[in-house]
RNA sequence: GGAGGGAUACCGAAGCGGUCACAACGGGGCGGUCUUGAAAACCGUUAGAUGUCAAAGUCACGGGGGUUCGAAUCCCUCUCCCUCCGCCA
């Protein structure tokens, strides 16, 4: 969420910046609505002054033994146009509310200019793309092949974009999770459990709601939603508080729930594009002047995953058409792909500056006292299924087997994957 | 699912129709006096939103609605928490 105050003052350069990312919201039509909001509570503020100031009056009257009569007509009456405008306004803040909804964040000044992701920019490369001397295999071959992943049985007990995992696949998947909740709960982030299911305002608070409400489960019979990621928990967790202790850093494991509506036919095939993956996240609330040094480091921290496992991987920075609604500067992670002969995206490390602190009402108290809006951040630590993809790419041998990459070794109680 | 009880500032809590939201009283935090230092004691300080250059003003006692000239206080409703019973991994 924007602040209004900041869209009036400053309307000509945020039209600019909304174009920059592909934004056509009419920010005229919503200065013409504040200005109306204004001038209504202007009008309705100096009514209520008048009648409190006379309600006070009638108690005085009262205990002085006073005649009242004329002066409770008299409030009685303002009081009926008190109702008329407070109605009004309740309409006009609804209206502006949900129209200052839909606007996204306001791009950070240092990302670069661009209309799509052919504007993202490469800002780093890290490792060797392995060589193969013999004709390397998909994911989802060598996971059918080594009865690890079953799409075919998912789809039977659920329907399609779902996976099983088998055996030592199953374990690769737990050991993933594991492996990266010990690395960053070094690191210094605070694990968290938290719910699947969250409610409107949760998501609301994190941007999901109102604009991508195509993109979520709803939960039948309930208000609740499955989470897409566990962003949304995370950050919601000090949604309506002010906190006297800032820096505050979480992961999370979570499974996490997207339609992908508009991807039909994409990825269809192995482990990418999912109805139900898991992820572990990784959290940041923090003060205003800290959160630019902060993406750095989660975006390190996010990094140190492929760094342990030894993946090739390269960092972008989304330019202004292909950022998030609700982020204000964004590094996504690419994992290197034998299969796409491309790099993929495993993880998005953000920041939303104030836009989700604002909607969900996070702020903390600077050194003079004063309460401030916190900015908050966010990046995937990894998205295990696609780690999982990653790795059996990457790691394949010339015979079909899986070497298991070093670090997971305690976690999986073998060097290799096969039959 | 049944029956009760709650929701007020960082925490506990008073208030039960106008004098109590510039929110009593505790505790905590912060600052100070005293002390070699600490503890104790004492003194001071600490609270939302909106608005404004600054004020004034307006709003805020879980959310929403109602009664009243006036609601933290009365009524309705929703949400969440607690206790007991039932059911149940």
């Amino acid at each position: 969420m924007l602040d209004i105050k900041r869209i009036a003052e400053d309307k000509d350069n945020i039209k600019v910046t909304l174009l920059n990312r592909n934004c056509d919201v009419d920010i005229d039509s919503v200065l013409v609505l504040y200005n109306k909001l204004k001038d209504a509570l202007k009008k309705v503020e100096t009514l209520k002054e008048k009648s409190n100031k006379f309600s006070a009056d009638i108690a005085k009257f009262k205990k002085q033994g006073k005649d009242t009569k004329d002066i409770v007509k008299m409030v009685a009456d303002d009081k009926s146009n008190i109702k008329i405008l407070d109605q009004s306004i309740a309409e006009l803040e609804k209206e502006l509310k949900s129209a200052l909804a839909y606007i996204p964040n306001i791009p950070d000044s240092s990302v670069p200019i661009g209309k799509d992701e052919s504007g993202n920019v490469e800002v780093l490369v890290f490792g060797d793309k392995p060589k193969f001397d013999f004709s390397p295999k998909a994911h989802w071959d060598l996971g059918n092949d080594l009865k690890i992943l079953d799409q075919t049985t998912a789809a039977n007990i659920t329907g399609s974009r779902f996976c099983i995992y088998r055996g030592l696949g199953a374990r690769l998947e737990r050991s993933l999770i594991n492996f990266m909740l010990d690395t960053h709960t070094k690191n210094g982030y605070t694990e968290i459990f938290a719910p699947f299911m969250v409610n409107a305002d949760s998501m609301f608070g994190t941007g999901q709601l109102p604009k991508f409400e195509e993109d979520m489960f709803k939960v039948a019979s309930t208000d609740y939603y499955l989470v897409p990621t566990a962003e949304v928990t995370l950050t919601n967790m000090h949604s309506q508080q002010i906190l006297n202790q800032l820096n505050l850093s979480y992961c999370a494991y979570s499974a996490c729930f997207r339609k992908e509506g508009g991807s039909a036919g994409r990825d269809s095939r192995g482990l990418i594009r999912q109805h139900q993956f898991n992820k572990i996240e990784l959290v940041k609330i923090c003060t205003q002047e800290s959160s630019q040094e902060q993406l750095e480091i989660i975006t390190k921290d996010a990094q140190s995953i492929l760094q342990l496992l030894e993946l090739p991987y390269r960092i972008i920075e989304l330019c202004t058409g292909d950022l998030g609604f609700s982020s204000a500067k964004t590094y996504d992670i690419e994992v290197w792909m034998p299969s796409y002969n491309r790099y993929v995206e495993i993880s998005s490390c953000s920041n939303f500056g104030d836009f989700q602190s604002r909607r969900s009402n996070i702020k903390y108290r600077d050194s003079n006292g004063k309460t401030k809006f916190a900015h908050t951040l966010n990046g995937s630590g990894l998205a295990v299924g696609r780690t999982v993809a990653a790795i059996l790419e990457n790691y394949q041998q010339n015979d079909g087997t899986i070497t298991v990459p070093k670090v997971l070794l305690p976690y999986m109680g073998t060097d290799k994957i096969s039959l």
